[in-house]
DNA sequence: TTGCAATTCAAACAGTTGTATGAAACTATC
DNA sequence: GATAGTTTCATACAACTGTTTGAATTGCAA
């Protein structure tokens, strides 16, 4: 049945290389040579560039959204079909998390490549995230049986609202080690796993839902530029 | 003195496009097509393609940035030099989500080219949002001044989630008018405002962090792909 | 007007990109 | 070992990219 050789080659050498470089700066001759396989080994076997980025980010994707039903399912079968709300959202971000961050994912080039495929959002990638609806849904259903009084509004933001926290950790993981000068640590992965969760359980059951005391503040109108220095 | 006005159309129009189709999808013949100008003059002008998009963020960042900072020092002239942590987050968060969410914002082309810039993060942009550690750092300090107690990194974590909650509701706000299938209002910029604003204050003020146990699980290597339903 | 600099313009450049082709090499089956 | 199907390979293709060039044009000052 043909050796997969060349077929898995080419997605190691894929995955490196983005990972390492970005989708912007890695062409498909930058990856056959990586993989030493010929230039049209990518259209045989893919197709096309977009569809063998799109299975490279399809394969990550499903196991951590395996990982996450697992989690859950554990949860609700602990608690007799009906998991605690720490657990579902423990559940939600714990795998995204911990597949992207931590010390023993350091050198993982899994992990470095959903990081850039966070950051950068090329179209192939785009267009798969935009069916992670359904996934979500099956979270939003257990949070409505973990708290059957809550608004659903209150529940697709506090849903939204912990993705949010994860993935923007992910994305900027560089930055907030710059600003805090590395009083934030980014490699106890638990730690921030517990932060998210503590965070959005608050946010689902603490105060109601927010009150109208808007201030008003002045509108600010463009000026022109002068200096450069943001 | 000469005339602006070829520069001018070329900023204009190149906004507008960038924000309609996106950094990939917009070549510097498009721009120049619609700016009815000639090719040169791209590179006349701005030196090259990556210092005009530069250029473009850094106006619309700095009117975002310059906004902030006046919101924050209304809040500290009000509060005798000392702001309340609300309105300090209030101020972070505030000036970037009207600049991007609202009915009223819905026809500006500013603020779909900043939806776009936040999306797909493309290099000349991504250089610069390097670069407002410093203006963060402002923020921090405030922080600091309303909560004396509080532990550094915990604050920056605080500072960090609020932006998280902010930018991800801009990046994903189609999606999760989709996934809350229109049950959360994005119109409603106020009411988002102060959602992000009160769930990070809470998060700031509210229990300490806590320490938990986490299970390892398998590395996944890429196989076959059969089915693409993620 | 003359002179000079700033600006515009058409055209070409130089390089890269993903993809297609058709022949060659391989593999497994009968 | 011939055959049919699969996989590899070198090469070419066709299109697009940002940038440069050098000549024309414009605007302003002397």
């Amino acid at each position: 049945m043909s050796s997969d050789r060349t077929r898995s080659a080419i997605l190691a050498a894929a995955e490196r290389l983005y990972a390492d470089r970005g989708f912007g700066d890695v062409t498909l001759r930058d990856i056959v040579a990586e993989a030493n396989v010929n230039l049209a080994a990518v259209n045989y076997h893919f197709g096309s560039k977009d569809e063998l980025i799109a299975e490279l980010f399809v394969t990550r994707s499903l196991a951590t959204n395996r990982e996450r039903l697992n989690e859950l399912k554990a949860a609700e079968e602990t608690g007799g079909g009906r998991a605690p709300i720490d657990a579902i959202l423990h559940a939600l971000v714990g795998p995204t998390l911990r597949g992207c961050l931590g010390p023993d994912r350091e050198g993982s080039t899994a992990a470095r490549f959903m990081i850039r495929a966070s950051i950068e959002s090329v179209p192939p990638i785009r267009r798969i995230k935009n069916r992670e609806v359904d996934h979500l849904r099956k979270f939003i259903a257990a949070m409505r049986r973990a708290m059957p009084g809550r608004d659903d509004a209150d529940l697709y933001w506090g849903l939204h609202f912990a993705l949010a926290m994860a993935h923007h950790t992910i994305r900027e993981k560089e930055r907030l080690t710059k600003l805090s000068e590395g009083q934030c640590d980014l490699n106890d992965v638990d730690a921030i796993v517990d932060r998210v969760v503590s965070v959005s359980v608050t946010a689902l059951t603490g105060g109601e839902t927010p009150a109208k005391k808007a201030p008003v503040r002045p509108a600010v109108p463009h000026g022109r530029l002068t200096r450069q220095d943001l």
